[in-house]
DNA sequence: TCAAGTGATGGGACTTAGTCTCATCAACGG
DNA sequence: CCGTTGATGAGACTAAGTCCCATCACTTGA
């Protein structure tokens, strides 16, 4: 395992986070992130497959997390139970050094129609992730597909609060899948 | 307005989709495409911004018929019933023509990650004018969120079965959000 | 101590997506 | 018949992404 400077990785994160933040997602070149790791462009391209993929990293292990999380949930709860076991798996990955970098990440991308493209992408897979765990607890077609797409908005409104109140992640997604549950209950009546 | 070969636009959809078809869409270049049109790559790029959006064609006005099907639903409906109202008015761009082509253009979505990401972003943009436009119904951001988001996925399935069995797409769409609908309300005691 | 092996890196050639600018050509109005 | 307009062709250019091979640091075994 040779290494001369360790954590290339995390030094290529830093300075496309960086640069991306300075001039812009556009205006930056693999080549000059690359550089500013004191790097080059290949060995870029040996840790991330393309030049978006370095905003994204670890999220195949959320979806890893997801799925056992669902799994392992007990035999005996429903769907949402089991979504919820899975929100409260994946907080582990929400570390407060994740809440530092958060805002700025989520700035740029927020920023750019390409990032935008691969975070819906992500969140889709997100989706199909739960959706295909259910699946493997008997839950049916429908309300698989139904209860993952609930639980990845409880994600999503989770996040956005996070990053503004911080605190445990679990807790806050716990809250706003409830949230989201609630709604969904009191839609139906509701003319 | 000067012009040739009329259709242009067309001509490099169908020879898009064609080529995608034979050789799959990793070893078709847009120079390929455009020259099977009987056009050169400038000509392409003036069309569609890029090599993946010649397959996504349209859904622009997707998005203006969801937001006024909302907007133009009768103010004393609920959330569901104008999402329901959007759907039926982007029904009349599902035409037999357009079933045709589609399962040849989904079989090469699904076989490409770089076009699921692009179809990823265009349901997250459909989730996003449907929210907007429930917001302008005064409906509260939560409500909004789930609202849409139970829209979209009754497109999704609402478009698949439509794909299998044809039909009269505004039926199907409206038959897959009342399922959806159920299913969102079943969810909610099932221990 | 040294030689071979391994894994990460550097470097450069190459293809193609996508941008930009300028020339061209067909239709249309006067 | 001429000037304008709008779509196209042509070619240069940048940068993403792939590929191949050389190199270097570190490890292992004799």
């Amino acid at each position: 395992m040779g290494r001369w400077e360790p954590d290339a990785r995390e030094r290529l994160v830093r300075a496309a986070l960086d640069l991306f933040c300075e001039q812009g997602y556009e205006n930056t070149s693999v080549a000059q992130i690359a550089e500013r790791a004191g790097l080059t462009k290949s060995t870029y391209f040996r840790h991330f497959r393309d030049k978006r993929e370095v905003l994204f990293g670890g999220q195949d292990q959320l979806l890893e997390l997801l799925t056992s999380g669902i799994i392992g949930a007990p035999p005996s709860v429903g769907p949402l139970a089991a979504v919820e076991a899975a929100l409260v798996a994946i907080a582990v990955t929400f570390t407060e050094e994740r809440l530092a970098n958060a805002p700025r990440r989520q700035a740029v991308i927020a920023g750019t129609d390409e990032l935008r493209e691969r975070d819906a992408l992500k969140m889709a897979g997100f989706a199909r992730a739960m959706k295909d765990a259910l699946r493997q607890r008997g839950v049916s077609e429908l309300d698989a597909d139904v209860a993952a797409e609930l639980g990845v908005l409880a994600v999503r409104r989770g996040f956005d609060r996070w990053l503004e109140d911080g605190g445990d992640f679990a807790e806050v997604a716990r809250r706003a899948l409830e949230e989201v549950r609630v709604a969904a209950a009191e839609l139906q009546g509701a003319e």
